[in-house]
DNA sequence: CTGTTAGCGCTTTCAC
DNA sequence: GTGAAAGCGCTAACAG
């Protein structure tokens, strides 16, 4: 259907070798360089990638595994991750796990079969072991955003604990003690910020309920159904630290639905600023995290261990956050 | 580097062709079914699908152009299609346009190159000559969202202009007169939203001064500043209708910013109802498109065509919407 | 600078 | 049910 290599032969008269060569940018003559771009015109000629990959054993394209592409966040990481990608020349072969697991093993080796030079993994996972079949064939991976449980891998992350540490200090400051956590229990971010929130709190002197610590999965319904459970309490926190995105709006939806408001009746501190809580009244404070310079420096390690640099050990990148600060923290 | 099938031919002593068989579903000696599926695991050997796909002229895969991978309204339709090119077998490989004629068309070649079987087209562009490349290669493609002025091509969007109309009669049964609109000039949508609009207004014999009539991009920014220009306005409009996500988080942030406050101020009407959305107060009217059934129908035509119905008419196919109600519309 | 040749890993006749 | 052989479209020596 498509015209290949051999049709520009045929009405050119030239060799395979020579239209090769013009492909890839090699020297000819400016008469056949003339003869080489007509055919191609004429013949609607475009490369099959298939076949240069088969040879060539590169693809020059990436592959992305991630957990949730409906995730405001993870569109904004992917997004900065391909602009510092097609800068190089690689494009990127996007895949959803959609939260789960078995899907993410099967997406893995379909990037693996589909012979993308490496990946970036922004995992479901904890464990590492579904990422085996990269490794065995030998594609370099860089983990974006969380990290596992069993790392053996290159991993560009936030600092988790200290910036839930160092956020938390806005509450304590303004001497709250009954403050509340809801956090994703399910995979790495959530973990981590949770463990983060309670070594704060044992720093501060301050003791946290069972009932302040509402665990849940990185969703919606579990900032929701987190925020409902506090609020109903007898004994109500007066601060709640949301940790990420989608807890954060699904407490915010909990608490709209309540007759409490924040900052009067409960404070508040959330994750993963988006342009789109600027919006709320109140404006909530929020770790902020760089998500620029989390992409554009996985992207410069996965092309370092792409270009052969396979030695040197796995090495985990923690870069700091910024805390937008609002007006959802009452002092007492 | 990684186990080829002639591995699996040396340890097992078969043939190539009754590998290969068995790798695709047929039938073969269970002693040597057996046999090949030890080598398999003791070799890790995975298919190299660039190999299959150069013989099949087949990749299983589907590639999606998408204007703007970071909008949470694209999010939701790559979700959706993901699913159920999933169901089908079929994997797809996302390209981001960055909201980018230019790309568009560079990131469209790509698709074409890599030999994908189809294309969801989510244009940044608004004329399809930049299909070509697919066109003269013959992949089938199906547009959803948006359409093209000179569409030829499948097209699953929502009905805009008669959303849009019904929407209207919200504000003009609460005798509301001095109506605005923010819409996007750029793309399909926009306009179609800011025809709809115009021509509900003639319909009802309303006036809609230019001043009224706020046109930019599909952006937040776009939303923001047309939202301050209204506001400052000596006659203000006392109902503004907002053409999409992004428009409507924006002009809800200039809102916010001002001392105005709805619906006691400005009433409003705001298009793709995202779950945040039930964060605001005021909850805003809202026009909520059927996300999951346009992205199941663009895929059965798309699966249509790719099965070789090729000659039917390109059809249009306009899905209704919902309007979401909420209390941030003042009966005048 | 250009042409000839071999071969990437797989599927697919076609005999057997 | 299995094997031998050809070939998908391209690149990469190597020779000229």
């Amino acid at each position: 259907m498509s015209a290949t290599i051999r049709d520009i032969k045929e009405q050119t008269g030239l060799s395979l070798a020579t239209i090769s060569k013009y492909l890839n940018g090699g020297n000819v003559l400016p008469e056949n360089r003339q003869k080489i771009e007509k055919a191609i015109k004429d013949l609607h000629y475009e490369v099959n990638e298939l076949a240069r990959g088969l040879v060539t054993n590169k693809t020059r394209t990436v592959g992305i595994l991630v957990y949730n592409i409906t995730s405001p966040f993870s569109g904004m990481l992917l997004h900065h991750v391909g602009e510092a990608l097609r800068k190089e020349g690689y494009g990127m072969l996007i895949v959803d796990s959609c939260e789960d697991e078995e899907l993410e093993a099967k997406n893995l080796k379909y990037l693996v079969n589909k012979k993308v030079d490496g990946i970036v993994v922004l995992p479901v996972s904890s464990r590492g072991n579904f990422l085996n079949p990269a490794k065995n064939a030998n594609v370099p991976i860089v983990l974006l955003d969380r990290s596992l449980n069993d790392a053996q891998y290159d991993c560009v992350r936030i600092d988790n604990r200290k910036a839930v540490c160092s956020a938390l200090k806005e509450f304590i400051s303004r001497n709250h003690k009954k403050i509340a956590v809801i956090a994703s229990d399910t995979e790495y971010t959530g973990r981590e910020r949770f463990y983060g929130f309670m070594d704060a709190m044992r720093d501060a002197g301050l003791d946290v309920p069972a009932n302040y610590q509402m665990r849940g999965t990185h969703s919606i319904a579990s900032g929701y159904s987190g925020m409902k459970k506090l609020l109903s309490l007898k004994d109500r926190p007066t601060a709640v630290f949301m940790s990420n995105y989608e807890i954060t709006l699904g407490a915010m939806l909990a608490l709209n639905e309540s007759d409490y408001r924040s900052p009067d009746d409960i404070s508040l501190l959330g994750f993963d600023d988006q342009l789109f809580f600027h919006v709320l009244q109140p404006q909530v404070y929020m770790v902020e995290q760089p998500l620029k310079a989390m992409s554009d420096k996985a992207v410069e390690l996965l092309l370092r261990r792409m270009g052969g640099d396979v030695d040197e050990d796995p090495m985990e990148i923690a870069l700091g956050t910024k805390l937008q600060t609002g007006n959802s923290i009452k002092t007492l």
